[in-house]
DNA sequence: GCCTTTCTTGAAATCGTTTCCAGAACACTT
DNA sequence: AAGTGTTCTGGAAACGATTTCAAGAAAGGC
């Protein structure tokens, strides 16, 4: 195997010294046209390649950016994680991703690595309960951070990082003041993590409309899947087979509306004639369902992109006119899973 | 900001030599016991962390592997690649990941990239035309690759690499022959990219089961999805509508089979009474469908497990005894989406 | 008690870059 | 022609670890 050609071949082909080899490939300053036109030359013909890990070593920048995200796999996640890449890679930057499983032991242990390998930025967004460790971790870098739909608020209350949010707040009025609109007054809202922001919004959200329009909040009911388990087949059934059953429901559109609409059918009841359905996101499942379900809908690529600009921002030091958050806005797509309550 | 911590700190606060504090670190041969343990004392104290990049310089092993898929955002892809990502971490290693959209140059440029950064392993599924080039990219270097279900043979009809592969023919061969023991006969396979490894293999296992029963191979249809834009609603339609349709199908599981199903609906076909239906894939979709798609299912956490410990073989030296590829069987998953043709 | 072997130890080299520094060359002004 | 900047250039010092090498110390065998 054939050696690989380092920057003092290039230098010693060429006969000039280190720094002038390394000053005609960068930049090109300082250097004058003829010795940068030889250099550039027989670095081509000696198939030069520079080692990213010396010059990190020595610019102390590495070149990469980390994503901590608790499941890559879910494709809510995934869409965002390629938004961000492709954004990142343009600027010159690689992506390294830790899926966690949501486990604050793994998000440790990864923003730990992160920070010994010298990352230049993190996007991260952590799952259930590790808020509190993991964003210690990070505070105690130099790292600059970006957070993905989760609530950047420190022990002060100031924001500590820039944040891209998500307007789920918004978008659950939206879609709460539509189904109230066409007569429901008994709706559940089918979600997960109570805790976490995205829920979290949705519920204040939900109850706002409930509120606005003056209607019986009793009629506003919550169903918390913390297990996603069986697509939270079960206990829709036990709600929509309860008493006074929901005449709509807002649903998580990952496995959540599955199992809502699993459930539904098990039930013998019809959407939307006995059930009106609005998926929280606009996933393929909901739009290929019979009947097409009514979208709650937001831009996974521009969370990414958003993501990545802001981290891009801070990377280039740009901090004086660097936002330090993006909110993104939901729209409810109307299908055909909505329709008013029959007389009850 | 204070300073990070540097191997010499330590040595200097422990009173002994940068080797003596190197060897404490790791290993801890060759350095008595009492060095050792105060050695390891001090750093903890100090907060001392070995900076990867450095040991990266020194080591020639930068312990990152790259993942060059085409787009991590399909659930497919983002399975496998966090499954792989996690059994990388385990043994210490950090995954980067490139999402190349199936663009060749992009793929090249990647693949270039991580040959700078001197990363220890790639695993790579190339998208559709870039083969070639690709493959050229990472032949000329000696970083350890394995395939992710494509087709790892080279200009010499060798393997080249080792590779993970799933038996699409196994399994559509399963398919085609449950449907032609309903008693179809005109059967239709869609599939995308043609000339790449898994459709390529479905294709060969369809017609297998077509001619194993004895059947009029003309009943075998292919409609090949090279976009597959609108859930390639528009060429099922056509298929369907069309004067010898066929009674069943069998769909790749992601897009077009939602495609399939939404012009099923359409054209007033009821599936399973006017139409069987199986996927390729266990995906979400066929699971919740209504009536349930039966389905052709493989673990994609095995695939990337199975990459991952195929990478690992490498990666540790054990060519001796490392493995040359990994097969993986594909199961029919018996639901309600297919019935007797009626009477035709 | 001396020689040989093994184990520890620290100094120095190395990995491949970038960058600081000082001197050289050159152009320009007076 | 001398003085004063400005731009190029090469040597050498980082960057922060690992690893080689040789010397010193300890241990063991006769």
């Amino acid at each position: 195997m054939t050696r690989v050609v380092t920057i003092r071949d290039v230098a010693k082909a060429a006969g000039v010294s280190l720094s002038s080899v390394s000053r005609a490939l960068n930049g090109g300053k300082h250097v004058s046209p003829r010795i940068a036109r030889d250099v550039i030359e027989v670095a081509k013909r000696l198939g030069y390649r520079p080692d990213f890990l010396a010059r990190s070593l020595r610019t102390r920048s590495s070149g990469m950016v980390g994503c901590l995200v608790s499941d890559v796999s879910n494709p809510l996640n995934a869409t965002i994680v390629r938004a961000a890449e492709a954004k990142l890679r343009e600027a010159g930057y690689l992506m390294v991703v830790a899926s966690t499983a949501n486990d604050p032991n793994r998000e440790r242990a990864a923003a730990d690595e992160f920070r010994g390998r010298r990352l230049d930025g993190i996007l991260v967004a952590p799952g259930s309960g590790a808020n509190e460790t993991i964003w210690r971790e990070l505070a105690s870098g130099a790292t600059p951070v970006v957070i993905l739909d989760r609530d950047p608020i420190g022990d002060d209350g100031d924001p500590r990082w820039p944040a891209v949010l998500v307007d789920h707040r918004g978008g659950a009025k939206a879609a709460t003041r539509y189904l109230l609109g066409l007569g429901h007054r008994r709706i559940a809202l089918l979600t997960a993590d109570a805790h976490m922001r995205p829920s979290r919004e949705r519920i204040a959200g939900f109850r706002e409309a409930f509120a606005e329009a003056g209607a019986d909040p009793a009629g506003a009911q919550l169903c918390i899947q913390s297990t996603p388990m069986d697509f939270a087949q079960g206990d829709t059934l036990a709600l929509l087979g309860g008493e006074r059953r929901p005449t709509a429901i807002i649903a998580l559109g990952t496995r959540i509306l599955a199992g809502a609409l699993r459930a539904a059918r098990d039930l013998g009841l019809s959407v939307p004639r006995d059930l009106s359905v609005v998926s929280v996101g606009d996933t393929d499942l909901a739009a290929i369902h019979t009947p097409a379900i009514t979208a709650l809908r937001w831009s996974l690529e521009h969370v990414g992109h958003a993501a990545a600009e802001l981290l891009l921002q801070r990377l280039r030091g740009d901090i004086a006119q660097a936002q330090s958050r993006a909110l993104l806005e939901v729209d409810l797509v109307l299908r055909e899973s909505c329709a008013a309550p029959r007389c009850s």
